[in-house]
DNA sequence: AGTGGATGTCAATGACTGTTGACTTATGAA
DNA sequence: TTCATAAGTCAACAGTCATTGACATCCACT
């Protein structure tokens, strides 16, 4: 009730059909990504939302509708032509040590991760990841066996990404150092050719 | 149903309290894992094993009790002391490539990796893996920091089985080359000391 | 000011969930 | 063979779920 409080005002919202869906959207992802597509009810997210569950049928088509959509604002490609080769390794390692620290990014990780390892959402995540994160790390890496190279990458990255999202404890002092470093030094022996 | 076929034989079985636990016990760890803890249903469980639902709830008290059963049963501590640790970057690495070859390793990864991303069943899991997984990992690491290392190879573990168990299909040839030689050296890099 | 279409509300539906208690049947010891 | 009891069956329960169609309300336009 605190949560729907968040997002919803009680007092009476100027009508928008835009900004409702955004609402229903953004609550749709904090709650598929904190409870996976099974967990997360329609009605919840429409609480959450300040906005009738029957909008979502409405808007969405449905709950699948729901979650391709929020899946599909998801993953955006990011820019990887921009990354810089000699510092990518601890950017990388030193990001997702403090994942925690900023609430979006967790969300948005959170909300992957859990659609990449639900078994109704999973094939619809995969393609999305291979065209729009996989083939640009292919080609920013490059070399021999760059595919299989940035498969490789990707797993790492997501083993890091688990194991922060599973432990809700941010890293500190010693500990996080010992994580940045030896992250790092994973995605270099990983990335590097030959 | 033909799933249930599979297991539940239609022709009168002798009774025997203890083997339907087993299979239910069984039956449990394949739905779990393949739709995770909401969204296994009970009945489905049931009709796998061949045994009627209320037995669930005789037998483990409900669904959370079969679920916890179910998990101390595929967490067995593993002999770690023996691991090899010339060859056991390479071991690992090969073992994981041909995940989908052994059925029932594979069965078993994929429920402890639903168990570990679902948020109901993510604090039950974490004790039990820290206590029977990390903690022999550490002791088996040893030198500075053996802790902190155990997670981080712990953490790039659970990528490459992330990565293996989401995309269905097996490895093959040249890719099966270079991903057993890039797993073994991100092991490498994040278990060597200093 | 009035009106038509967009926007939001409400209640009901049928399907499925986990759990419970009373019931029947098989089994092994007397 | 008898019979107590373990093992398995069945039906019903109270909830929750997603989805739908009819209804009320608001708002921008004429």
């Amino acid at each position: 009730m605190s949560d729907a409080a968040t997002l919803a005002d009680e007092r009476p919202r100027r009508r928008d059909a835009q900004a409702t869906r955004g609402r229903i959207l953004a609550a749709a992802k904090d709650r598929f990504g904190r409870l996976g597509y099974e967990g997360a009810s329609l009605r919840e997210i429409a609480a959450e939302a300040g906005a009738d569950v029957a909008l979502i049928s409405r808007y969405f088509g449905g709950k699948e509708g729901l979650f391709t959509e929020a899946l599909k604002a998801s993953i955006q490609p990011d820019r990887v032509q921009a990354w810089d080769r000699a510092t990518f390794a601890r950017d990388v390692a030193s990001m997702m040590a403090d994942v925690h620290r900023e609430e979006d990014r967790h969300q948005h990780f959170q909300f992957l991760l859990r659609a990449a390892t639900s078994p109704t959402t999973a094939p619809l995540l995969n393609v999305a990841v291979q065209e729009r994160f996989l083939a640009p790390i292919r080609d920013w890496l490059g070399g021999e066996d760059a595919q299989a190279r940035a498969r490789v990458l990707a797993a790492v990255f997501i083993g890091f990404l688990v194991e922060r999202l599973i432990r809700g404890e941010p890293l500190r002092g010693r500990e996080r150092d010992v994580f940045i470093e030896r992250a790092a030094a994973a995605f270099q022996a990983v990335m590097s050719e030959g």
